[in-house]
DNA sequence: GACCAGGCACATC
DNA sequence: GATGTGCATGGT
């Protein structure tokens, strides 16, 4: 049986309204987020990507040109800070080399060949490439991350070891394919994550465990 | 001091 | 193919 997934979404919305997702002011500024972001807390990418306004670099040809040795220095609170140098690194390259350095070249590729063109740049895998395709370019792709795997998990609604694919299968099958919403929904699933689908304590005051008929979560308390 | 945070690549079995 | 490990900072 499918999970209440619209369901799910109206109880979302209703409780915390729209998120005004992806914080980022343009899709460059999203694209160096969503690897900066990666296994990191958004607080700290904020720092990092401060100081790459402060030094002028949140375009595509000035992040670019920058040395390897700034850029890590200027990253550096975002944690794992000489792995994403060299991922925006690539990111750059592969934007430079194909596209000549345009965001809006690169998205007037279709959805599925830019995907798998992102997929090939070392450091970027199914979620940095899925946050890219809809929070940087608007295209109506669900992004999975760890809470939308712990939030559905942790009520039952799929296996607790279900992988990327399967997870964004589950949505993709009972939502209509609109990027609006794609956008919102991952975006509450964060926040109710966050404030109520903690690792520990288990799901309190959590609104998505009134919709299981137990009336509390049936998944494992590892997530 | 332990644990957590919008992952990904790589080694090893 | 599954499972484990390195990568690093900053808040709670």
């Amino acid at each position: 049986m499918s999970p209440p997934l619209i369901e799910v979404y109206d109880r979302l919305l209703k409780r915390y309204g729209p998120q005004a997702w992806w914080p980022g002011q343009t899709p460059f500024e999203v694209m160096v987020g969503a690897i900066l972001v990666q296994n990191t807390n958004w607080r700290n990418v904020e720092r990092a990507i401060e100081n790459l306004r402060e030094e002028g670099l949140l375009t595509p040809n000035a992040l670019y040109q920058a040395s390897s040795g700034d850029l890590e220095e200027l990253i550096r609170p975002a944690g794992y800070f000489r792995v994403k140098a060299k991922r925006l690194r690539n990111l750059l390259t592969w934007l430079h080399d194909r596209y000549d350095g345009s965001l809006e070249a690169m998205f007037e590729t279709s959805v599925d060949t830019l995907r798998e063109e992102l997929l090939a740049v070392h450091g970027i895998g199914p979620e940095t490439a899925d946050a890219i395709l809809l929070y940087a370019g608007g295209m109506p792709v669900f992004v999975v991350d760890a809470y939308a795997h712990r939030v559905l998990a942790r009520h039952g609604w799929i296996d607790a070891d279900a992988d990327y694919y399967r997870i964004q299968e589950v949505f993709v099958e009972s939502l209509p394919a609109d990027a609006v919403m794609f956008n919102e929904y991952h975006a509450l699933l964060v926040r109710v994550g966050k404030e109520h689908c903690k690792p520990t304590p288990l799901c309190e005051g959590c609104p998505l465990c009134e919709l299981l008929p137990e009336g509390g979560p049936l998944g494992r308390e590892d997530f």
